[in-house]
DNA sequence: ACCCAGGTGGCCC
DNA sequence: GGGCCACATGGG
């Protein structure tokens, strides 16, 4: 199945998701650092405890604010140290040098995506994130589920963060709308299938059900897939 | 008592 | 480039 066929298949089935949940520029910054390995609805809860303090506003207030306070905010996403931390040094960059973030947003697409790479705690996924989600640039974010379900429902791998980026930014329209829900459906597709059941009935793309390494697993061999 | 979650950085070969 | 580890809480 080509890229295309998958993004209209998933579109037609789950509808668009509307992503990033986000209410502001920065506080989709703070969601993709806090995402990290970490499922969405921890997220939530700790930007709703970070906006009960007033500190997911501006980079200022979240740059200012103690540590141990922004720790007790986050600590339900897990890794609560490096995340505030990491969260604190990166309010301090935009408070700094950007301090609405719109002029960081001026900035050159290439340029902007390697500024935040040299951020603590910011690799390609958040970069991407950011860089889509906030700023509206045209970048396709590669995360577990879109790798898994290339490789299985695509039968495609890729070597690594970059390869699946340029294949997946060439395979539908250059558009930040069009890759961002092509990516929220990629997610949810992850999310609805196969975390529980290792073989879901009714999945528009049968071939990604597979993609946990539990079910892949239990898909080759040791387990008789059960149906 | 496991496994997994919308990763990243450090270190090794 | 690839493999392994630490980071840590919350839900299935």
């Amino acid at each position: 199945m080509s890229p295309k066929k998958l993004y209209a298949t998933l579109l037609s089935s789950f509808g668009p998701q509307h992503w990033w949940p986000a209410e502001t520029r920065f506080e989709v910054v703070i969601g993709a650092i806090l995402a990290q390995q970490t499922a969405w609805k921890n997220v939530e809860n700790a930007i709703a405890r970070l906006k009960q303090k007033n500190l997911a506003d501006n980079p200022e207030t979240l740059a200012a604010a103690p540590l141990n306070t922004i720790r007790s905010c986050v600590k339900c996403t897990g890794f609560y140290r490096q995340k505030a931390a990491r969260l604190e040094k990166t309010a301090a960059y935009f408070a700094e040098n950007y301090p609405t973030l719109d002029e960081f947003f001026e900035k050159p697409l290439a340029a902007a995506r390697e500024e935040l790479l040299s951020l603590d705690g910011v690799g390609p996924e958040t970069a991407d994130s950011i860089l889509l989600y906030a700023g509206g640039k045209p970048v396709f974010v590669i995360d577990a589920y879109t790798r898994r379900i290339m490789d299985r429902a695509l039968e495609k791998r890729f070597t690594g963060y970059e390869e699946a980026r340029v294949f997946l930014e060439k395979s539908v329209p250059c558009n930040a709308g069009v890759f961002g829900e092509f990516h929220a459906l990629l997610v949810e597709l992850g999310k609805r299938h196969c975390r529980t059941r290792p073989v879901c009935g009714g999945c528009p793309v049968e071939k990604a059900c597979l993609h946990s390494r539990r079910n892949q697993r239990l898909a080759s061999g040791a387990g008789a897939p059960r149906q």
